[in-house]
DNA sequence: CAACAAATGTGTACGCCGTCCACAATTCAC
DNA sequence: GTGAATTGTGGACGGCGTACACATTTGTTG
């Protein structure tokens, strides 16, 4: 429609500044992907819209369907992206672990550390984080490295991670080792879920989290 | 439309069986608010399709307007329905505990009865429980009798009245009875989501059930 | 390089949804 | 009984997800 002489050959993709003046668009599965985020990031699942993710690629909305099978296979990608960044804020914490404690202690600094990983991200990133979890399905024995951090693992594999550290420095009786996992998400991710949409909405950081570094003690002691 | 003579005065509004012959409804925000429970029941928060229930309750869309202000009020009315039921399924696990025990054991109980209501009403009615807790804001201070059971608490009313008779029984030493609600309900709280939502869904409840045991007691350990 | 197939974006259209407005039937209050 | 308030109707609008046919570009293969 533009009445450019169609310049030069552009077959590299622009991976940002989608405004694009060639008929194809180079990246547009990145492009979705990176409105889908952005539109999760500031209102949740529900804000993930397929038509206002194509304006925004500044595509029609049936291009979509090149990409991505239907809406909630877009939301899927955007859960996956949360998941990889929720993974991240986990290590990150895991990495500032005093390296010169004996291993019972590290192992024990390391589940408190995916603990309150697990909370920053919740904290830092809600629309994120709900987005995460509030489709069905969450990763368990799921490989897929869209969902993981830098380090290759998955929000689970990283508390498995630590609870297998804690069971071998004998800080865990073996025999309450299996099934932990569970015992521990439980309880971090209801936390998550009161601060987001629960009574505690809305509460001052300086307020949550001494609650936050109860509920880990809670959940290592009582584990 | 009918070319019936109107028959007798209908103004005794029929409660169920909706289908109605005059041109007033009789009892329409009730229909209303049972199709939209029924509908919650079944597919969650998002199934709540207002012009599905008026569909239901046999009339016009726009009917609707005249008892609630938009879905979102519709769907905060089916949230109280849920809330209360919950209550009430609580407030059976804490009738059924043995009264010969000593108050101690009586409150330790009340704690467990409670977190084991809330896990059975999620496991039995998983619709309504997300519809329940999807939306934000939930009740803490909330009066609101809508909300709650038969005997006049709402949930968290009932977590917080459990733990308090742990702290007078001595149970729960008193510098630990401050927030411990919020520790509590995140644990259970996070323990349903996984289920319904999370890596443990479809799990058969006999490998669940065990683990909610567990679960409870960790609480109860680690408080 | 020509021709054809595959990939990718466009245009149009359908049905569903929430919601707004004006209007009609009914009931209530005086 | 009459006028006002309540409650249901009819029609319309814009937004959404998505299906289908079509156009344009790109890649492949002779």
């Amino acid at each position: 429609m533009q009445d450019e002489p169609a310049a030069s050959k552009p077959t590299a993709p622009r991976k940002k500044n989608y405004p694009r003046k060639t008929y194809r668009h180079g990246d547009l599965r990145r492009a979705l992907l990176d409105a889908g985020i952005e539109l999760a990031r500031s209102g949740g699942p529900d804000a993930v819209v397929l038509r206002e993710a194509t304006r925004q690629a500044g595509v029609v909305p049936n291009a979509a369907y090149r990409h991505f099978a239907n809406r909630q296979d877009l939301v899927e990608a955007v859960r996956a992206a949360a998941l990889s960044e929720l993974a991240a804020t986990m290590e990150a914490e895991l990495a500032a672990i005093d390296p010169s404690l004996d291993a019972g202690a590290q192992a024990c600094a390391a589940l408190r550390a995916t603990g309150l990983g697990y909370l920053r991200y919740a904290l830092t990133q809600p629309g994120l984080f709900r987005t995460a979890f509030a489709t069905h399905e969450t990763p368990v024995g799921d490989a897929n490295p869209a969902k993981a951090g830098p380090g290759g693992l998955n929000p689970f594999q990283l508390l498995s991670q630590a609870l297998d550290r804690m069971a071998t420095a004998g800080a865990l009786p073996m025999e309450r080792r299996l099934g932990a996992e569970f015992l521990a998400w439980s309880a971090v991710h209801g936390f998550a879920m009161l601060i987001l949409d629960g009574p505690l909405r809305g509460f001052p950081e300086a307020q949550i989290a001494p609650l936050g570094a109860r509920l880990v003690e809670m959940v290592q002691k009582g584990l």
